[in-house]
DNA sequence: CTGATTTAATTCACATGTTAAGTAATTAAA
DNA sequence: TTTAATTACTTAACATGTGAATTAAATCAG
């Protein structure tokens, strides 16, 4: 052992912290309308009379299908979502209801500021720059390594 | 809506995906260890005879309590760890077995490996950079916003 | 020293992550 | 066109995330 980098210099460390850092500052408000972090990712994906397929949802949400399963039934069931009839009657396509729409519109309002403190408090080009290495460690990532 | 950044813009989802990315390096490696990459975190954390009590193992591995007390039960269950009488009796205070070192060396060293890959891949000053990153822009959430 | 408060873990209940297996619809091959 | 392979999603089983309530031990106030 001993070799072990310090658990604070570890990269995977460092990226669960610094995200937890960061819902942190979104969680409250988006509990606070009855939603969990990842329902609120799936309501902001649809906002604006998106429909999407399962597939696509999970993918730019991040989420894998056995949980979005759950989340659409859920969501669902509450009003917020609805089904969409597809032409490959193998995919389930979504989009918001129309209250489904107004409680992205009300909350989203909240969020926006929310996101422009933490821009403001870590500067807005170095927060435009730490996304793009972000994107920029997934891509080499993906590719080979 | 509209006036939402695009998804993949969005700092949380960069967080998300970036994370995911770097976990799927060691996930399959901890896997064939038969350790999940929390649990592993946890071995990881005690390596070297380290003792710790629950509310700083917690915390050094970025995992809730409820969270690690079934993880404790489960690696004590395996052999991996093992309890350590405390000064203060609600503590729980934990350190490997030595079935527990000897899977962490073993384990460790295909480990660093990868952590080296990733480090050739994306190149070691922007990796330490992006950690340095990642700290500052915890430190700053966590001091006000 | 006794009772109130605080602290460290645990337990509970539910949501999500994760892998594997299963189901239905579509597409491709024979 | 009938079957095999593929695709999209669901279900199942277990691990973890998350907040609230609970228990046990230590500390504090009077």
């Amino acid at each position: 052992m001993a070799d072990a980098p310090r658990y604070d210099d570890s990269l995977t460390i460092a990226l669960l912290r610094a995200r937890e850092a960061v819902t942190a500052q979104f969680r409250d408000h988006v509990a606070a309308g009855g939603l969990t972090l990842t329902q609120w990712r799936v309501i902001r994906a649809l906002a604006g009379g998106t429909e999407l397929d399962t597939t696509t949802l999970a993918h730019r949400c991040v989420i894998l299908a056995p949980s979005l399963t759950r989340i659409i039934k859920t969501l669902e069931g509450r009003g917020l979502i609805e089904k969409v009839p597809a032409r490959d009657r193998r995919q389930r396509v979504v989009r918001l209801t129309a209250d489904g729409e107004a409680m992205f519109t009300e909350m989203w309002a909240v969020s926006k500021t929310k996101y422009a403190a933490i821009e403001a408090a870590f500067g807005r080009a170095e927060m435009h720059n730490l996304v793009e290495t972000l994107n920029r460690l997934r891509a080499v990532l993906e590719e080979d390594v």
